[in-house]
DNA sequence: AGTCGTTACGATGCCCGTAAGGATA
DNA sequence: TATCCTTACGGGCATCGTAACGACT
């Protein structure tokens, strides 16, 4: 067995059983993926991939298991990498984090710059998608970090740790007949279209329940993955927003007025997220210590530590005081 | 990086640092080892192993850390071999058992002999050993079950589950002092020499607890492995024997009385134990729950899933009414 | 003096890449 | 017909084993 053979598995199945772009991916020829994956189901003696004629149709029962085990292997490797780099130079590296738009624009500048300060010499890569693309990338490997408000509760091989409490506040335009409203109810807003976030974005999910909590349906004229969209439709006129306060900012966003919505919807936590097995190199702690202070290297790994539904949320519990509210 | 330099280093790391000795072991020639070292250190741009001239002294610290990960890493690989085994022919394959004596005489005859009527096609391997010694070859991977009393619970990398309860009886000669006494009482049976398991071995310590409790301190005349030795040198009017009940077989052990000692001392709980990330093979859940019905796939599961100490000691809670006294 | 790790060197064998072949959608 | 995997073949290189060297105990 060799490293490379599990690579190549790896690769193909992510692929979508397509070895050709997995060769290509891997900066290799395709005949030798093809060979070497030959090589290593005779060695194990079973079919890894089930074929139909010369293509790929389905991963085996054994090949998904076989996969999965490759894929720890293969993150093993990289943790040695990881290792190595942490002793030759504890300073310098490299810290991949996926994100939605709005951690990106509003949540995380200020962590970030204050690490850059503190480790000019760790190379910074964002990559921004979707909450389900994102716990996909760090599921992957492909980031050390996900940041997201959604989707990351789904994946057991993930630690999530949370970071801050958020809620929404209602944007329109000045002068608005909801802003001589007292106080604000759901019912009102509902009486107008909505400007909001997309579906499975940005806690979209807490939105939808606390209007049906009530039996209200209102109208979403427009969806957006990010608040600048939804400011500038509401600027148009087009409808309320409803947005992270956090996207709000008095002195750029002149002619619209941001209404406080604490009371109307349940705050959603943003939450950090990471491969169980990933080796976390020091500045990695401290990144995370930068972004939401109460997650101290003992939190962390208390973190790592805590298998099992009720273990995690004994952890949240304690960290709920000293969570900021943004 | 290559397998085989991970191979290399662990098994440098596992024979005292010893290059030659490893790659007699490896049945390779001891330069090549010495060279993909060189190369994988060059790979990694620092030093795994620490050098006095030409002698290897020990591991740096990064060489400490390295080394687990490539142990993890090539644990994985043995579980991608072992889930193709089970998917190639779940029947067969075999079975490594490392435990002490008193279990292997005493405890595993029936469920070995139950085990082998229902997978004729697994070769077994016991190894015989001190406690420590078993808990080692476990974590080392040379063996895919621990069986023992004590000692296993130092491993955190180790999922333990308990099997059975068992307690001490008092082994004498027919018609000794002690068989008259009702209730026998620890401060009358300090009064004899003792003959009993050495230190760490089938729950001496809890032997040892019970008098000190009570102020004594019993000359202990002779120590040994096994029941077989200890109820020989009774018979020779050496001592009085404590050790396990099981042990004692008033039919073979003629001219020997067990007087129960249950009430005397608190009773000692047999494990078994694996490594958290091996992978199970289907006649191995077999294995536990013919030596300890109470362990079901569902629960062996559970307990791999079961991290820190509350976790453990809830399921043992939850265990403690299903398992046997012996 | 013996044990042990490193260096040097030659050969085997493996892996990769190019080119051609056959199967499927 | 176009895509895709397999087979065949040749070149390059890495690994391995033998032998000699140097260093520590």
């Amino acid at each position: 067995m060799k490293l490379n053979q599990l690579r190549y598995i790896v690769e193909v199945n992510r692929r979508g059983l397509n070895v050709s772009a997995a060769a290509e991916a891997l900066y290799t020829s395709q005949p030798g993926v093809s060979k070497q994956i030959r090589l290593l189901e005779e060695e194990l003696g079973l079919k890894i991939f089930e074929r139909s004629g010369k293509h790929f149709t389905q991963l085996t029962p054994a090949g998904q298991a076989i996969v999965q085990a490759a894929e720890r292997t293969l993150s093993e490797t990289r943790n040695i990498h990881s290792i190595a780099q942490e002793f030759g130079d504890a300073q310098s590296g490299s810290l991949a984090i996926a994100t939605t738009h709005t951690q990106a624009r509003h949540a995380l500048p200020p962590a970030v710059k204050a690490f850059r300060d503190n480790y000019p010499r760790v190379s910074l890569h964002f990559h921004q998608g979707t909450p389900v693309q994102i716990a996909e990338m760090v599921t992957q490997g492909e980031v050390d970090f996900a940041i997201a408000t959604e989707a990351l509760e789904l994946y057991d091989e993930l630690v999530m740790l949370p970071c801050y409490h958020w809620n929404r506040s209602i944007i329109v335009p000045e002068g608005h007949p909801l802003c001589s409203i007292q106080p604000l109810t759901l019912a009102a807003i509902a009486d107008y279209p909505i400007v909001t976030y997309v579906f499975g974005f940005t806690g979209r999910s807490r939105l939808d329940d606390a209007f049906s909590a009530q039996g209200l349906s209102p109208e979403v004229v427009f969806t957006a993955t990010d608040s600048e969209v939804i400011k500038t439709y509401v600027e148009l006129g087009l409808g309320v927003g409803i947005m992270a306060s956090m996207a709000f900012d008095a002195e750029r966003d002149t002619g619209l007025v941001a209404l406080n919505a604490d009371h109307l919807f349940t705050s959603s936590t943003t939450r950090i997220g990471f491969r169980r097995t990933a080796y976390l190199r020091d500045y990695m702690y401290a990144f995370m210590q930068t972004f939401a202070p109460h997650l101290t290297r003992d939190v962390v790994d208390a973190g790592i530590q805590a298998h099992g539904t009720e273990a995690r949320t004994q952890l949240e519990r304690e960290l709920e005081s000293a969570m900021e509210q943004r």
